[in-house]
Parts: structure tokens; sequence; C-alpha cells
DNA sequence: ACCGTAACACTAACGGTTAGGGTTTAAAAA
DNA sequence: TTTTTAAACCCTAACCGTTAGTGTTACGGT
């Protein structure tokens, strides 16, 4: 699966990580609005056209690990343990991206997006396509056995603790109560009792 | 409350109505990305300055009625029977909504809105303020004693609904499943136990 | 060694949006 | 009524994110 890439991908990569931290860098010290596309490109030292195809966009030079988020939504679904019921493993993983993501070290660029009106509003377009890639995820379980609808539902409860947990004043205690919420929907969605 | 509107007033909202419809026509007419904007300034004779003075962006233009649709869901909250219980009235509202959407005149405008992802976009982002709005509704009412984090859950769960239900294959039915979950994470979040 | 192509560069443009600065006219103040 | 204010509108020019068009280089498979 992971052959020993080759010169051209390191090279890729590497590319792609100069402009993006070069992309942090300006953001922070100058802010996001301030910093045009020319100005990253030029502090990069690679043409706009090549920024544009590492990132889709101005804002994705922000949420660089989009994919991992996603990812790691998708595999607490899909890898969890055998049995283990769905909303414990979710509950903890979005517990766990929470922390990450209200971490000391982070705040800087937490700031930064949640002062911006583009990049707050760029965000949750995002956490839709997450909700989406999730909802496929709950769906594909063989386990569960969910409608359609009830499965992008649950999907779009879960997203949405993690948008409301990042602003509260106590972020670990709202993922708890709003997963509260989301497991009493959960019983009314599942139709499978064990009693 | 509702003087009778000068001259001024009624040229501004004819104005505004003009750039509308004919945005309106023109984006069914040729697609909505194939129009710009200058092409719409022009067909309704006014300065891209003045389209500008009227609506925010370009996507704007299509959901002219926003206002409507966030007051709505409010007046649902704060204009509802007195002891009624506030998820029926919610749930009534929405249904009410999403039949309005799907109604067979609406159909051409939805279909241009579900095929540009621009659109969608938009319309998602617009969707979270109005949740931002409902949940001050919710967390004003005197009857209930929620938590902001209560209050901002129950309120995007109900959007949530609106917009799942959109898409669903009977969106009627869809609204009826998810407002089942959504009072059952009611029940869990509001402590006014009635037996 | 050779070819296909992925990665990158450069220029120029497109399209939404805004700044700057001016004219008219409804409406409020004198 | 007359005067003043300011809202609504116009025009031009630009800004900035983004893309198309067109080459050039150099890695990697054959």
């Amino acid at each position: 699966m992971t052959v020993p890439p080759g010169r051209r991908e390191r090279k890729k990569a590497a590319t792609r990580q100069k402009i993006a931290d070069a992309a942090l860098r300006l953001f922070l010290e100058r802010g996001y609005e301030a910093v045009g596309i020319r100005d990253v490109a030029a502090e990069a030292d690679v043409a706009v056209t090549t920024l544009f195809s590492h990132f889709a966009s101005k804002e994705a030079l922000v949420f660089e690990q989009d994919q991992d988020f996603e990812q790691r939504l998708t595999q607490a679904v899909t890898g969890r343990a055998p049995q283990e019921p769905l909303l414990p493993a979710l509950r903890r993983e979005i517990q766990a991206l929470v922390r990450h993501c209200t971490a000391d070290g982070a705040a800087p660029i937490w700031h930064m997006i949640d002062t911006s009106p583009t990049l707050r509003e760029y965000e949750e377009s995002m956490r839709l396509r997450h909700a989406e890639s999730l909802a496929v995820a709950i769906a594909a379980d063989p386990v569960l056995s969910l409608t359609t609808t009830a499965c992008r539902t649950i999907a779009r409860f879960v997203i949405d603790a993690y948008a409301l947990a990042r602003e509260a004043a106590d972020p670990e205690a709202a993922v708890d109560e709003i997963f509260l919420m989301i497991e009493a929907a959960w019983e009314v969605a599942s139709p499978s009792r064990r009693t």
C-alpha cells in the first residue's frame, strides 16, 4: 500500500507544504483579508497557478488538513470495535477533535477564523461535506439498518455538536450535553431494540 | 407602526423589485452561471453599484425573500398560542415552508439552486443565520428555561430538518420522521417535565 | 536512451465586488 | 416657502480571487 514515494511526489508534497506554511505565516502576521493570493505565492516562491493547483481556494489554505477531519470521522464509524455502539464511538472522536482545536497552540488560528466571515462560511460548508461523508459511512454499516433520512439526520446532528461545542464556553461539557440529545434522537430512529 | 410609505420608499422598493425580477428572468433563461452581474444590471436598467446597494451579492438575488423565511421561523416561536408547546408549532411551520418550496411553480428555481454549488453553499450559510435567529428566539421564551447550548442545538436541528426534508424523496414524511427525533432530543434537554 | 506526462511558470484575462466622486430629488428644517 | 440634508442613483476605474492558454522542465516507466 505505502510504496516509498519517489522524488517527484516528495517534491510535490514539499511545494504544497511550503505554500501552506507561507500562507499561515502571512495570515497570522498581517491578517487573513490583508494578505492577497499573489502575496502568498510570492512568499512561497511559486506561481499563482501553482498555488491553485495545490489548493482549491484561498480559504482552503487555512483548512489545510480538512481531509484528516473527514477521515477520522468516517474511521470512527467503520473502524470501531465490533459490536460497539455507534454513538459512543462518535462522541469519543468528536470530543478528541474539539479538544484538538481548542488546544492552546491553535488559538491564534481559530481566532483568525472566528473573526473572518469568509472563513467561517467556508468552514461550515466544509462541515456539511463532512456530514455527507459521515452519513454515507453510517448508511454503509450492515449492523445498523436505518433509513437514508435517519442516517443523514444523525450525521448532521453530530456535525452540529462539533460546531456548537467549538463555540461554547465549556466545549467538552457542550459535547456531552448535545450527545445526550443525539442519543435520545437515535433511540427513536434506530429500529434495533435491545431490551 | 405602518405609516404610509413616502414616494421615496416606494421608488426604492420598485427598483429593488425590478432588479430581482430581471435577475430571475435571466437566470432561468440562460442559467445562473451564464449570466453576469453586468447583464442583470443592464436588463434592470440600473448601475452595477445600485444593484449592489440593494443586494449584498449575486447569490442574494436568488434568495430574495430570505428575511421572510427567518421571520416566519421566529414568529412561530414568539407568536404561538400561550401554553402551546414549542416543537409542534415549529414542526407546523417547517412543514408549511417545505410545502411552499416544493410546490410545482417553484420547481425551476429550486432546480437551478440544486445544480449550482455556489447557490447551495450560499443557501446553507443563510440557513445558519436563520438557526442563530431561531436560537435567540427560543432562548428569549420565558416559559422555557434552557441552557444556551440547548437552544442553539434545537435551533440547528430544526434547520437541519428543513434542509434534509427539502432533498428527501418524500419531503413531508421526512419532516415528520426528523421531528420525531428532535422531540426525543428535546425531552432530554427540557427541564420542565409534565409527568 | 526515450517518451509521456506531472509539476510548474508566465501572461492575460474574466467576473464579482468596491472605492471614489458626482447628480438628482424626496423630505426635513428653517 | 425656502433652505438644507441626505438618500438613491449613476459612472469609471480598479481590486482581487480565480482560470484559460501556452510553454518548459525533469521525473519515471519502457
